[in-house]
DNA sequence: TGAAATGTTGGGGCG
DNA sequence: ACGCCCCAACATTTC
């Protein structure tokens, strides 16, 4: 049984099957750094992951099982283990990025003679089930979410999810001892050396049962005002399962399943469905990476390859990643991302449409750093959301649409909370200056550690404005 | 899952 | 009583 997006024992369809089939199940985990989706993303990511595996071990531990760990080609290791267990068959639940799909694919091939089992743990719906009348993809969300919404609803066991398996066969001892591609957890070198992960890791709880936890106390009370909390980055109105479902520590099926109930999905109130809509929004962008797999760094909007992005702008892109833009929620959105691991959606779409439009950085920039220091860091969501904020995507949001990060502020975090938690230097400063510092008089103004901003904001709209009315014009792609 | 510019409406002040 | 103007509030259009 290979591990991998699918760090849990519940609603596991390859371990059921693994279990199911044989008298002596191997769980492997392969750090290979070929793998697009374990290995290729940043620090943040893999120190989740170290949690998260560690949890696992504990599970199977539990279990009287065990969780091996090798690092290196996942081809070969597979091939080396198989040798030296005599194992008769291979299990895993699939991934959907390009690298992946094509390595798993060679992988399929050269194991034909041991019938590799493969089931899908990640998403509702294949990508490929919900389809238009013509057999193409959806690249608009709405017409996807009826469809999906319909299919559900005809069938509801599409919904169901597995039990933890009763038992989980262990390896004989005489096999499980001279495993000898397998090492420590330790030693993935998972954490980093430098030990910055301590207090990011205060904020979070790793692993399916933390996930399951997470999960009920948001269903308890804070989908009931989903529609307004969710919107407001001082208080906890989301449901922070996103590094959960992004590991497989819980499924996306058993979310379903849980506000659902025994409930349709007209039964539900207007906030339980926009969460359910966040649910099949992560769908869509699976959707998305698996039938435009390039979309993942170049516009899906060909009209953006010949879109003129500002030049020489190592040092606003360094200030945007450091929290020093001068824009108290931009600031106070990348300082939590960079002291947790996370950031609230809604600041998400500020800080985006900030470096996007205001500074007129591509959207790959701010892509890659996202990757490197998001806990939740996955290739399907977040390009999808860039490419969003960037007018490029599918169902975008139009370029025109330029998020005013003080009306943003004024409007979501109104008593300014979000910002003082994360930008202390502007603890004291009155309510009606919390997001816009630099109308304080001069005196006020110097006072404060905190940087005048980086670029005028009506300026750079307009900069922004005029940049895509050249390419508006032309085809789309 | 915008914001800004522009247009419309209607109440009230005032000559 | 009436017309005129101002302007806030809201609606629509444009980017």
């Amino acid at each position: 049984m290979w591990f991998r997006q699918d760090l849990r024992l519940s609603d596991n369809p390859a371990l059921t099957e693994a279990c199911r089939r044989c008298d002596q199940v191997l769980c492997l985990f392969i750090d290979d750094p070929q793998d697009q989706t374990i290995s290729q993303v940043g620090a943040a990511s893999r120190v989740w992951l170290h949690h998260s595996l560690a949890a696992l071990q504990i599970s199977l531990r539990n279990k009287g099982s065990e969780l091996y760990f090798a690092r290196g080609a996942s081809e070969e290791i597979l091939e080396k283990l198989i040798g030296q267990t005599g194992a008769q068959r291979v299990y895993w639940n699939r991934c959907y990025d390009p690298l992946t799909i094509d390595r798993d694919r060679r992988i399929k091939l050269a194991l034909r003679d041991y019938q590799p089992g493969t089931f899908n743990a990640l998403l509702l719906q294949e990508p490929w089930d919900n389809l238009k009348g013509d057999g193409t993809a959806y690249r608009v969300f709405t017409p996807y979410w009826r469809s999906a919404v319909a299919e559900f609803d005809k069938d509801p066991q599409l919904l169901d999810t597995l039990n933890t398996p009763r038992h989980i066969p262990p390896l004989t001892r005489s096999v499980g001892k001279k495993l000898q591609a397998c090492v420590a957890l330790n030693e993935l070198c998972l954490l980093p050396e430098f030990d910055w992960h301590r207090s990011m890791m205060t904020h979070w709880r790793c692993g399916e049962v933390a996930a399951r936890a997470q999960l009920e106390r948001f269903l308890k009370s804070r989908v009931n005002d989903y529609g307004r909390g969710r919107d407001l980055p001082g208080q906890e109105g989301t449901s922070q399962l996103s590094p959960h479902l992004h590991f497989g520590e819980i499924s996306p099926r058993h979310v379903m399943n849980r506000l659902l109930g025994s409930r349709r999905f007209d039964q539900l109130s207007d906030d339980e469905l926009i969460f359910a809509k966040e649910i099949v929004w992560r769908e869509f962008a699976y959707c998305l990476l698996y039938h435009f797999p390039h979309s993942i760094d170049e516009p899906l909007d060909t009209r953006f390859r010949k879109f003129r992005w500002a030049r020489d702008t190592d040092a606003h892109l360094r200030a945007w990643q450091r929290g020093q833009t001068g824009v108290p929620i931009v600031d106070a959105g990348m300082r939590e991302l960079y002291a947790t691991g996370w950031m609230h959606n809604r600041v998400r779409m500020i800080v985006a449409s900030y470096l996007i439009k205001n500074l007129l950085i591509p959207w790959q920039s701010g892509e890659r750093w996202f990757r490197d220091t998001l806990v939740d860091a996955d290739l399907a969501s977040n390009s999808m959301g860039w490419q969003w904020t960037a007018g490029s995507g599918a169902d975008a949001s139009p370029f025109f649409r330029v998020f005013n990060p003080v009306l943003q502020g004024d409007k979501f975090d109104r008593q300014g909370d979000y910002v003082k938690r994360w930008v202390p230097e502007l603890a004291g400063i009155a309510e009606r200056y919390v997001h816009k510092p630099w109308e304080l008089d001069a005196q006020s103004r110097d006072a404060l550690d905190y940087p005048s901003p980086l670029v005028d904001l009506k300026e750079t709209r307009l900069r922004a404005l005029k940049a895509f009315s050249d390419i508006k014009g032309t085809n789309r792609g």
